[in-house]
DNA sequence: CCACGAGGATGCACGTCGTGCATTGATGCA
DNA sequence: TGCATCAATGCACGACGTGCATCCTCGTGG
């Protein structure tokens, strides 16, 4: 998800394929199955490619300065100046520096729903979640600390939660409506739609967040990462207690 | 693609107490403004209290704006101007119009986990936060057309979705910490804290705001709200999702 | 091989945003 | 009554975000 190439060259393409700038909120869009790992296909010619790369280099400039700057302290023209375009073409892409910064991470939660539909439906939602969410976590534990540094910024800066946020409930709706395809539709054909999959999907990922917060809060060391095991037992324990309920009475 | 106001889209609950001086019409002394729950507050002065009405002036002309024009069609000068105050003087109070916008319906939320804290001990915990909901719904519920048209803003306003976040996660971690203090201290002091207050608190917030999503999508009627009692009933039936587990396999 | 249409990158102008700084007037206090 | 404080204001200014016209490159049909 990240990629912090060293250079404001071309740079990793990964999905992502909407025109136009989103006002004032993130993109919701359904990437065509870019499958984590995409292989340029000669569908796009030279110029979309070029696009594209142009899309990256901001995106990753506009990370790169956030990591090193902060995001406050750092302004659309420097991004611009750094991806080496001119600043009316950074508004061609994203609509704000936040967008930009908060882009690059996106795609770690587009991976979790693809990986999600991709799992087995033999396995119960819960249980195929589970499975998704180490395989995402797995591919970037790859990425190092770069990556890692990328997501304490994200969690320490403020002026970018509402992005994220944004990102999240996108990812959302997407996770809602795969949950609905695996159970399976509903009994009555246009009957009242069920509340399971949207609440299945907030709860999940609400999860998901608050396990992913405490991670990055236990490091008393910046960059340096608990171990992924605790990650690891951490999912495990709150998807567990999902499964199971959570309700609870004092003194238990 | 995607700044459309279109379904997906959090909301919040809101509420609307006004105290400050409301364009036109009466201004009393500007009684101490009534929180959901009493609070003696013989500590404040005049000055203070000129400082509040300025500030709910300003939220209630940016809400009033906003509902009849739109977020997206006001200027922070216009909210400036129909609260009579100062452009400069609207930034001493919120950064953004916003925020702003928003801030009237933060009151909603904060009451909610106000009312939790109030339930009995004996309550387990989604039983009190079920309770505390009731209570909440029951008391907006009085404010009528304004109020609910002040709710579809809210979900159908793409640019206050990120503000509405932020709001809800601050929410949620005073809920969080309103459970944590339910269920009692942690067995080992200053031992790990669990994650399941920070688990419960952010699941519960994100199943109401489905299941608050869901009711104000389901009014085909602008300005007209689906019967409260399908409110209830959903939230009961959320809550109770959450308590006995959300896991399912194909086909059930 | 070339002219032409489509679309991305730019430059420019302009209105809105949000903040720092200095000033004023009402308020609270000794 | 004299003084310290602080909300409200006015002013200046840099950053933001967008509409519009233009230039240039890529893709295509003749």
């Amino acid at each position: 998800m990240i990629g912090l190439p060293g250079r404001p060259g071309p740079a990793v393409i990964m999905g992502r394929h909407d025109d136009g700038p989103a006002r004032g909120n993130v993109m919701a869009g359904t990437a065509p199955p870019t499958p984590p790992v995409a292989a340029a296909l000669p569908e796009v010619g030279r110029r979309e490619r070029k696009k594209l790369a142009t899309r990256a280099a901001v995106r990753d400039a506009a990370l790169r300065l956030a990591v090193r700057h902060g995001v406050e302290n750092i302004t659309v023209e420097q991004i611009a100046t750094e991806a080496d375009i001119a600043l009316r073409t950074f508004f061609n892409h994203y609509s704000s520096k936040e967008e930009a910064v908060v882009a690059a991470a996106a795609a770690g939660a587009e991976a979790l729903v693809v990986e999600f539909r991709a799992r087995p439906a033999a396995e119960s939602v819960l249980q195929a979640l589970r499975e998704a969410v180490l395989v995402v976590m797995d591919r970037h534990d790859a990425a190092g600390r770069d990556h890692l540094r990328a997501l304490r910024l994200m969690r320490e800066s403020p002026s970018l939660m509402p992005q994220q946020m944004a990102v999240l409930t996108a990812q959302e709706q997407a996770l809602a409506r795969a949950v609905a395809d695996r159970v399976g539709p509903p009994a009555v054909e246009g009957g009242p739609t069920s509340i399971y999959p949207q609440l299945c999907a907030a709860a999940a990922l609400a999860a998901l967040r608050v396990v992913l917060d405490r991670w990055l809060g236990h490091a008393t060391d910046p960059d340096d990462a608990p171990p992924l095991a605790v990650l690891r037992r951490e999912v495990d324990e709150a998807l567990a207690h999902l499964a199971t309920g959570l309700d609870t009475v004092a003194g238990t």
